[in-house]
RNA sequence: GUUCCGGUAGUUCAGUUGGAUAGAAUGUUGGCCUCCGACGCCAAAGGUCGUGAGUUCGAAUCUCACCCGGAACACCA
């Protein structure tokens, strides 16, 4: 017997078809509980289409249906809907089978490759809260991608290059003249010097503002930019340190945040590609000159907006960021077979991104072979709903933010948890930033409130880990007392149909959340599911129930929802602690 | 000014191909611990879906106009 929902749509696409009708089914959760589990709404559309009477076609298909033996029960109601109930048989094999193997439920028949780009921290600057949002959702939608059977390449995009960069060495020049890396004798020794990420943190304010105040010091930053870029020794070795301490300090945090890239590239590493992409770019005679700059048109008939174009070299003759990001579709469909290249970032920066898009198109860098897709999200803002700041006024660093959450979630925890508790705050304080992160949909800007974050009521990363831990420790007490569980063998209550039919819907929600590139249907699917649970655990009690049947069946579907659980709470880049 | 995004319960947000009685969290009120972790569970109240028209069997969803809020709009990245 079948037990997938795409099975069921099949049998329902056959029976249509043997009517003379052939078009896709689906079908989704009823909306009327009482009426039915599922409903089909696509009667009344072919109806309409073919002048129909579509009760009289409901009826048609219905008697077609009703000796499968996946169903229950059909039953038309208003202006054609069909109602359709599974029978236990069904519903029973489909749990069994995602006991085996809950992955049935993940994955989907798209098999990409899918380059992403995400992250995106600066070189010798503090990562701050502006920054969370990009890495949580980028590193989520990976492990989504990864999921449904798709391969992933995640870069980091590290901001490494450009004349920040000239800025901050031109600082370190001034305050330590006699360095080798300024000697004119210098060809890339070692040198005895050591920076901290903190020393870098306190010179970059004061470089850019020291720049900003005075021409003089600015175009020496240019300049010191400008030969960076055609690797003078010096610089670059004093350059290739400070991005060094950079990394090593950013990937503490995200290690933290359960972060991870296969490729720690930067605009650097684009940047080598320059040349060879320039010249491409003139082959193909793509290339304007334009008010002294260099910039490739990128307007289009249809248009009912102005279109700027895209800037590859500033009147200055520096060479732009957009130039930058070209260069870097250029560099990865040259190493990678690709599919797709997904960028995270703020929304603001959607128009920069159509103006690479259709420039990396017009010069046929990329064709329709390969699909370029800008996933802007919202900001995340203060709980006044302006821009996130601390107290003073400044930038909140990212990782106060987790202190601060760690914190709140250390006092939250059971006094008798002693060892390792900080590691579990910190657990628990990641679930809570990261799920209140990805509950929004992607473009909706949100309001970071660490009140409403850390309590322990309501849909929050807490109360899913707090669920969660409590069916691995009922598992626990179940193998401890040696009772075993190899299947579900009935439905005994409401609930437990309830959460059945909930894991039933749970491929349909994954596909949505990869076509949205967007994990809030995910987030809501999970307290949805666990708040079920608990309702069931509240309802019965699995370990003292008396009937046999009826216990190792509570046990199994304990077992599919924490794995579940675990599976879902790891698509969205959180772990779930042993206690809690 | 042009373009885009948003306006849904007191508050914060979901809302599928146009589908039946618009959902959740929070807050408010009231219940539930002899028993697997009460950091839990249940119930109730709470809505002119920004406004007005149109399309049709049927609109929060599609079209048009308007009101309000936000963002982007050539050399900052």
């Amino acid at each position: 017997m079948n037990y997938k929902i795409s099975e069921i749509e099949q049998i329902i696409a056959d029976n249509l078809a043997s009517l003379g009708f052939h078009e896709p089914v689906t079908i989704n959760p009823s909306n009327r509980p009482e009426l039915g589990d599922y409903q089909y709404n696509g009667i009344m559309p072919i109806a309409k289409k073919n002048g129909l009477n579509p009760i009289e076609l409901a009826e048609k298909l219905v008697t077609k249906l009703e000796n499968y033996p996946e169903f229950k029960s059909l039953n038309i109601a208003g202006p054609g809907f069909i109602n359709i109930s599974f029978s236990d048989k069904f519903l029973i094999d489909f749990m069994n089978a995602s006991l085996k193997d809950i992955t049935i439920n993940y994955k989907q028949d798209i098999h990409k490759t899918i380059f992403l780009d995400y992250g995106g921290p600066n070189v010798a600057k503090i990562l701050h809260v502006g920054h969370l949002r990009s890495a949580n959702i980028g590193e989520a939608l990976k492990r989504l991608c990864n999921a449904i059977g798709c391969h992933t390449i995640c870069d980091v995009h590290l901001g490494d290059w450009g004349r920040p960069m000239g800025m901050v060495i031109l600082e370190i020049k001034t305050r330590y003249p006699d360095l080798p890396y300024f000697k004119s004798d210098y060809h890339g020794e070692p040198v005895d010097f050591t920076i901290t990420n903190e020393d870098l943190l306190e010179l970059y304010p004061i470089a850019t503002s020291k720049a900003k105040e005075d021409e003089n010091i600015m175009e020496e930053a240019r300049k010191i930019n400008y030969e960076l870029q055609n690797k003078h020794p010096g610089y670059y070795a004093l350059w290739q340190k400070i991005v060094e301490v950079s990394i090593n300090e950013v990937k503490k945090l995200y290690q933290d945040l359960n972060v991870s890239f296969d490729l720690w590239e930067g605009e650097s590493d684009n940047f080598a590609y320059m040349d060879e992409m320039f010249a491409y770019l003139y082959d193909k005679n793509v290339i304007e000159e334009s008010n002294g700059a260099q910039i490739i048109s990128v307007k289009m008939p249809n248009d009912n907006k102005e279109m700027p174009p895209l800037i590859l070299v500033k009147s200055n003759g520096a060479v732009s960021y957009e130039a930058t990001d070209l260069a870097a579709i250029w560099e990865r469909t040259h190493k990678f077979k690709l599919d797709e290249i997904w960028y995270l970032t703020d929304k603001r920066q959607e128009l920069h991104f159509t103006q690479v898009f259709r420039a990396s198109n017009k010069s046929a860098i990329t064709n329709d072979d390969i699909k370029l897709v800008f996933n802007g999200f919202g900001t995340m803002n203060g709980p006044d709903g302006k821009p996130f700041k601390t107290r003073d006024g400044g930038v909140m660093p990212l990782k106060t933010l987790l202190d601060n959450v760690t914190q709140a979630c250390e006092k939250r925890m059971l006094p008798t948890i002693t060892e390792n508790r900080f590691a579990i705050a910190k657990t628990i304080a990641v679930a809570a930033i990261k799920y209140a992160d990805l509950l929004p949909y992607r473009t909706t800007d949100y309001n970071f409130d660490i009140d409403k974050f850390t309590d322990l009521n309501g849909k929050t990363g807490t109360y899913l880990l707090y669920s969660t831990v409590r069916m691995k420790s009922l598992l626990n007490k179940a193998e401890a007392n040696n009772l075993s569980y190899q299947e579900i063998s009935k439905i005994s209550t409401d609930t437990e149909k309830k959460i059945i039919l909930a894991m039933l819907d749970l491929k349909r929600i994954i596909k949505r959340s990869y076509e949205n590139r967007s994990l809030n249907e995910i987030c809501e699917y999970l307290y949805k599911i666990t708040n079920l649970y608990n309702n069931f655990y509240s309802e019965n009690k699995v370990l003292t129930e008396e009937n046999e049947a009826t216990k190792s069946s509570w046990l199994a579907l304990t077992k599919i929802i924490y794995d579940n659980n675990s599976y879902l709470l790891n698509i969205l880049g959180i772990n779930i602690p042993e206690k809690m």
